[in-house]
DNA sequence: AACGACAAGGGTATTTTCCCCCTTTTTTTA
DNA sequence: TAAAAAAAGGGGGAAAATACCCTTGTCGTT
């Protein structure tokens, strides 16, 4: 009998973990050694188990404490060559790039069919890799996105953020430390970018893009 | 042996109910005897199976075809004596209301740990009711702002959604057949009611009670 | 007759929006 | 490396829109 392949549950929500754990412990080829309720604790796990021999992470990014992006990056930053797999409830575009560009090796929604699931972490012990069409179909659109995408610049954040107020211009030229007119100059640049009329354009758009939150 | 109790899931996250599943079964007195993966087929089996002996229904709120709201107001026209257990992903305030003036006899997060999942099935069976205290919380919340809420009219709704455009005031009048000085009008009222000063008030407050959608 | 709600006008102060312009860095590029 | 070109901060002025206050008339209720 050859060994089973490890595999660690990150995930703060302990209905779905416990749930999830037995899911795997059916697979005959899969045991799951270790869960953590947060990144924090995980990360500690692993500074102290240096030579853990884990094949596979299934790390939630809805996480109190240190959330999955977070722990993502330092697993990026100090043990590059762990595997791992991001688990979401949602489809929130920004979050899945962010996963995988920090190097999550595949990306599944918590919703998934166990029959996906399981391939999922097959896929990834195997060839390193998994990603399902919805992912794929985000990454091409983002590399689509990326070329017309406005960037904003950091003063612009700022004012933006200041205009989602009550505040007139004049209190927000104050606040940013910057003469009326000035802001003025970037209101003007910014419903350029944009491509909007008005003050509440800029409100809809910063709420939409989560500039603000709500 | 005492007979189990026999338990309904009805949930489309096909790796969360299966996995569900697997730890009810895991609780001696517990079974499920069927899983349904929406509203409606759910209902097409109740009304396919007048007799069913089932003693508790778990019911996602977010589904799709027939969501858990909906599914809950048939249940309370149709089966008002069936036991259901809301079960949901998010707190949302508004939902958890919505279940429970439809008949849920309880509201579960799916991060429940298990043990409080268990004590729930069991208060509903045993007892008619289970509220932890984020529910409880919620309800007595509601009952104190029930009275001091804002209501508004059908067109102070409509002028509203039109103010979370890039409309000028005129224009909102053309669109309503109002003159603009009525809904000058509208808007200091609502400014007044709303304790706001600026339409970008008004949009904020818009889009945080769900008046417009981003 | 009185009252409140709704619609609308008059008038005005303030804010927003939109031009065109200038100076001083900073960055690019020839 | 010097010249050119952006980028960043600021200004004058004015039209348009927003915000505020106060009044009038018309309905339908009570």
């Amino acid at each position: 009998m050859k060994p089973k392949n490890k595999i660690i549950i990150v995930d703060d929500h302990m209905l779905f973990s416990q749930s999830l754990e037995l899911l795997i412990n059916s697979f005959k080829d899969f045991e799951v050694i270790n869960r953590f309720e947060n990144g924090k604790v995980f990360i500690s796990y692993l500074q102290e188990n240096i030579d853990s021999e884990v094949d596979l992470i299934l790390l939630d990014v809805n996480m109190p404490v240190l959330d999955g992006v977070s722990t993502m990056k330092w697993i990026k930053e100090n043990r590059p060559n762990l595997k791992v797999i991001a688990l979401s409830v949602n489809d929130d575009e920004e979050i899945i790039i962010k996963m995988l560009t920090n190097g999550a090796k595949g990306y599944l929604l918590k919703d998934t069919s166990p029959e996906i699931f399981r391939n999922g972490i097959v896929s990834v012990i195997e060839k390193g890799f998994f990603f399902t069409e919805l992912v794929s179909g985000m990454l091409v659109k983002k590399a689509n996105s990326d070329a017309t995408k406005v960037n904003l610049k950091d003063k612009e954040i700022i004012f933006i953020k200041h205009a989602c107020t009550e505040k007139t211009y004049k209190e927000i030229a104050s606040e940013m430390c910057l003469s009326p007119k000035t802001i003025d100059g970037y209101r003007e640049c910014l419903f350029d970018k944009l491509e909007i009329k008005t003050r509440i354009g800029l409100v809809l758009y910063a709420i939409k893009n989560k500039i603000v939150l709500v």
